[in-house]
DNA sequence: AAAATTTTGAAACAAGTGTTTTAAAAAGAA
DNA sequence: TTCTTTTTAAAACACTTGTTTCAAAATTTT
């Protein structure tokens, strides 16, 4: 053995990813990174790789964190409808709160099937959330909370497209308002 | 008076839109864009000005085509309900048939409000669309063809919102079907 | 302590970036 | 035709890009 890894990998990453998620893909030069992350670019070339791997790890990174977030947070309610409006609502105030739009958002229309590795981060993520919200909306479905005249699948897709909007009217408009009217809306069509 | 340009502007731009429209802002160079265009860096300059103003001419190119076609499509219908549901309609076609999706979407997510003059082009094409979308619904409403329960502000934003998604998941699933779908979804909830 | 192995920092790399310069070509006005 | 004004092409501009090189520093094993 030698010389053992200086810095953290972990914080490394997490540093990266916020320049990333503010700047975009194509915009973070690689200086912007080393800096952020305050290691040599040999170092990261050593242990991660270029840039495109880097933000690989950084995709990862920011999808595993929201996906365990989820895992805990909106498993085997009592309610599913509860659950349902609780996501509502987390979906609400994490688009209205946090610095920049979603990650993954701005990564696929930068991106747009150009970077296949990167797409299947994205639609991995995309799938846990969509299995989520189905098995949450076929619950509420079959304890008679919702009506049952949609399939929980297209449901689960609307609301999946619905929160992607928010994030674009909340960069257009800078209104949170806009957002919880909308939410209001969504809640009150789901239980008709 | 002395030599005439020789290239035609209008064309120029949509070359260059073009470019833009798949590539993005950033990941452009203006290489790729006087290649594309056909004319010489300082043709470019002389006449229309730097990549970003290049960018703002393309961004109205785009919009104002837009909001052309949507000014005799939609406008004072027999029946709004019938406008609404072509617009629906329309949205899936452009979608699931344009090769990139919307200019001014990947605009936003790119730029995300760092560009005030680009966002302001980008905000009053949405600024339309939602003022067109509004008065077909309070139209809709006094004729008693869907109900009137809900605000046809929040329910024109929320149609807005949902276009993104959809843009949004043609990009992850390439899959018309579920564009479908959801638009057969937001029809039946129209009315009720 | 010496040897072996790896990481690190600083510099260098070639290629690409947006933009400007310069002189020659073009064309209307005199 | 000549003068005047403008556009054009090609090259050059300084700077940034992502990535690599290489010797010096660091640390574990012998």
């Amino acid at each position: 053995m030698a010389r053992l890894v200086a810095f953290n990998e972990e914080q490394a990453v997490q540093k990266a990813m916020e320049v990333f998620w503010r700047k975009g893909y194509t915009a973070t030069s690689m200086r912007d990174l080393t800096d952020a992350m305050q290691i040599n670019s040999s170092s990261l070339y050593n242990t991660i790789g270029d840039k495109q791997e880097l933000f690989k790890r950084c995709l990862h990174r920011y999808t595993n964190e929201r996906m365990e977030e989820m895992e805990v947070r909106y498993k085997s309610p009592k309610s599913p409808l509860k659950a349902l409006e609780l996501y509502i609502n987390d979906a609400v105030h994490i688009i209205t709160t946090d610095p920049n739009s979603c990650l993954c958002l701005k990564a696929t229309f930068e991106i747009e099937g150009d970077v296949p590795e990167i797409q299947a981060v994205i639609n991995s993520y995309d799938h846990y959330r969509h299995r989520l919200l189905t098995h949450l909306l076929k619950s509420a479905q079959d304890l008679g909370e919702i009506p049952d005249d949609e399939k929980p699948e297209v449901i689960a897709d609307y609301l999946g497209s619905i929160f992607v909007g928010w994030y674009n009217s909340l960069v257009l408009h800078k209104d949170k308002s806009k957002i919880v009217r909308m939410a209001d809306l969504v809640k009150r069509q789901l239980k008709r």
